[in-house]
DNA sequence: CTGAGAGTAATTTTT
DNA sequence: TTACTCTCAG
């Protein structure tokens, strides 16, 4: 990279800094020279820390250290997750407040806990917390309270972190820049910022529009704009369109920037499908080598939808289009819950009918557990006490008054014959939740198919051939799927980047890929809708502006046919 | 308490 | 289109 005079300006500056610059304008970069700068002015114990928010994002700057920083440096920055920073924090500190050593209760743990909670949630983690008890949304807190009442620890802070970077900055809550604000009085902050990229304002407790205000008003920082330059797309015209449409002004696309429009009988699964064998062949043969290519869409249930269809050969006209190997980022929690059903009904010949079906509707009720922790709906929660109702009436001898009680208890008595193949029987214990009609049940069969895409399948074969008894039945089988499913969901994680890659326009924040398609749905998962309010419209823009700005090529957009145009055509 | 039927909105999250 | 919430009769 060129050192320009913005950048020389900043490897001198001293006192806190805040660098703004869009997508691909090389904030990271010049971060890290900074950090080796300082970092020949450290005494021997202590570090550098770049904070981010999430995994994937420490992966990708650890994965550029090596450009930037000399070998000797290296050890000398730690990349870390806010979280992981704060809950080493409260590991060591939190005893200070509470009392108590600190335990620690995962999602996992949470979620049930939250789901059978009546009240405000929020209000009962603060109390768990006081105990010594935190849930991850309370590391945050907890770490600021501590730093913010003691000056010791701030010391000790800022003794071991005289730099601390924060990337992201504009996305930072209330509680992480209580934080970095405790730690700015000892410490040099510097904050990476893009204002056009806050997409998580308005949803996620506590990100506000004024955190860049508040910064500069709080640490009198010196600012520096890197807007103009674009390392990632330089002269492919995909940024200066991407702030066309953020800005809803007109432009012209540039040729790397294209539209395809959908239409009845066609669906967005199929177009997308022809799309990614198009672009794969076409930048093959452009770029010379295998491309990557990242196909967005605005939720996480139309990407899982799309990844299905690209999964199974499609007959066309013309021929036909190949399934596309390709990795889908989605969270499988729900997905892991349905299979923990479908497990437990592989028990069924080996328990007796009182062990059985109080086993399978429990499992259903976590099911629905999961599923109201993601998001609060009454549905789930009157599922789930409608399914503990029938387990209790089950227990007591009285038939139970709820379609899934009833459907699980005509499931088990239809009796269920198992082969000893793994895979066969997976899908004859599944298909047991379909055969009963009963719609909350239907739920949980669908989701289980989704396990596939986690490429456990495999993994799954194998542990339960290991199980079998011989004769009919699966014993243990819910803590061996639970066990396999836990180790897939965080090897998965950790896999390498995939030439086709699947996720939510959000999730793509951070990354880059040679091509992007954006994928608009017909009646949902719509890009922008004349029906939404300005600020609704705001937020899609940014996070439109996001998605396109991965591309590294190429842009292309499947819409249908009456899709709202992004921003007024030019000429 | 449950499930059918009518009416309505449809998204996004880290660890 | 589909999925969710609300209301009401049984």
């Amino acid at each position: 990279m060129d050192i320009d005079d913005t950048r020389r300006d900043i490897l001198r500056a001293d006192g806190h800094l805040l660098i703004e610059g869009g997508p691909g304008s090389g904030k990271t970069t010049i971060a890290l020279l900074k950090a080796a700068r300082t970092m020949e002015n450290l005494e021997a114990e202590q570090r550098v820390v770049f904070l981010s928010f999430s995994r994937a994002a420490v992966r990708q700057v650890s994965d550029r250290v090596g450009e930037h920083l000399p070998w000797a440096f290296r050890n000398r920055l730690e990349i870390r997750t806010f979280h992981a920073f704060f809950m080493d924090f409260v590991r060591s500190h939190g005893p200070l407040l509470a009392g108590t050593p600190a335990v620690f209760l995962p999602p996992d743990a949470e979620n049930p806990a939250k789901a059978d909670h009546d009240g405000d949630w929020n209000a009962e983690t603060r109390e768990l917390a006081r105990q010594g008890i935190y849930v991850f949304d309370q590391l945050a807190p907890v770490t600021a309270t501590l730093l913010e009442r003691s000056r010791a620890l701030r010391r000790l802070y800022s003794d071991r972190y005289p730099l601390v970077i924060v990337d992201e900055f504009q996305d930072t809550n209330l509680d992480q820049w209580r934080v970095i604000q405790a730690l700015s009085r000892n410490s040099t902050i510097i904050c990476l910022a893009d204002p056009d990229q806050r997409i998580y304002e308005g949803f996620v407790p506590g990100v506000d529009e004024a955190r860049l205000q508040q910064a500069v008003e709080a640490l009198a920082p010196k600012r520096f704009d890197l807007a103009g330059d674009n390392h990632r797309s330089a002269g492919s015209g995909i940024l200066d369109y991407a702030n066309a449409v953020l800005r809803g002004q007109p432009a012209s696309p540039p040729d790397s920037v294209r539209e395809l429009r959908y239409r009845y009988p066609v669906t967005p699964e199929q177009l997308t499908h022809r799309a990614i064998v198009y672009l794969q062949s076409h930048l093959t043969h452009q770029l010379g080598r295998l491309p990557t290519i990242a196909v967005l869409a605005p939720s996480s249930a139309f990407v899982a939808g799309i990844s299905e269809a690209i999964s199974a050969d499609m007959p066309t006209a013309d021929g036909v289009l190949p399934a596309v190997d390709h990795e889908l980022v989605w969270d499988p929690g729900l997905s892991a819950a349905a299979g923990f059903v479908v497990a437990s009904i592989l028990e069924w010949p080996a328990l007796t009918r009182a062990e059985a079906i109080p086993a399978t509707l429990r499992s259903v009720a976590d099911f629905y557990r999961v599923k109201l922790a993601g998001r609060d709906s009454t549905g789930a929660r009157s599922v789930i006490t409608a399914t503990e109702n029938a387990i209790t009436a089950f227990m007591d001898g009285r038939p139970p008054r709820t379609n899934t009680g009833k459907a699980i208890i005509a499931a088990y008595d239809a009796g269920l014959q198992l082969t000893g193949r793994p895979v066969t029987d997976w899908q004859l214990a599944r298909a047991r939740l379909h055969e009963t009609g009963a719609r909350e049940l239907e739920e949980v069969f669908g989701k289980a198919r989704l396990l596939r895409l986690l490429h456990a399948t495999d993994a799954l074969a194998w542990g339960l051939a290991g199980i079998w008894d011989g004769q009919s039945s699966y014993p243990g089988a819910a803590d061996t799927v639970r066990r396999i499913l836990s180790e897939e969901m965080i090897s998965g994680r950790l896999a390498e980047s995939h030439p086709v890659t699947l996720m939510n326009m959000h999730k793509s924040k951070g990354k880059e890929f040679d091509a992007v398609i954006i994928v608009e749905g017909l009646h949902h998962d719509r890009l922008l809708d004349r029906s939404w309010d300005s600020s609704r419209v705001t937020r899609n823009r940014r996070v439109l502006r996001v998605a396109i700005t991965r591309a590294r090529h190429n842009v292309l957009f499947i819409r249908p046919l009456d899709a709202v145009p992004l921003q007024p055509t030019n000429g």
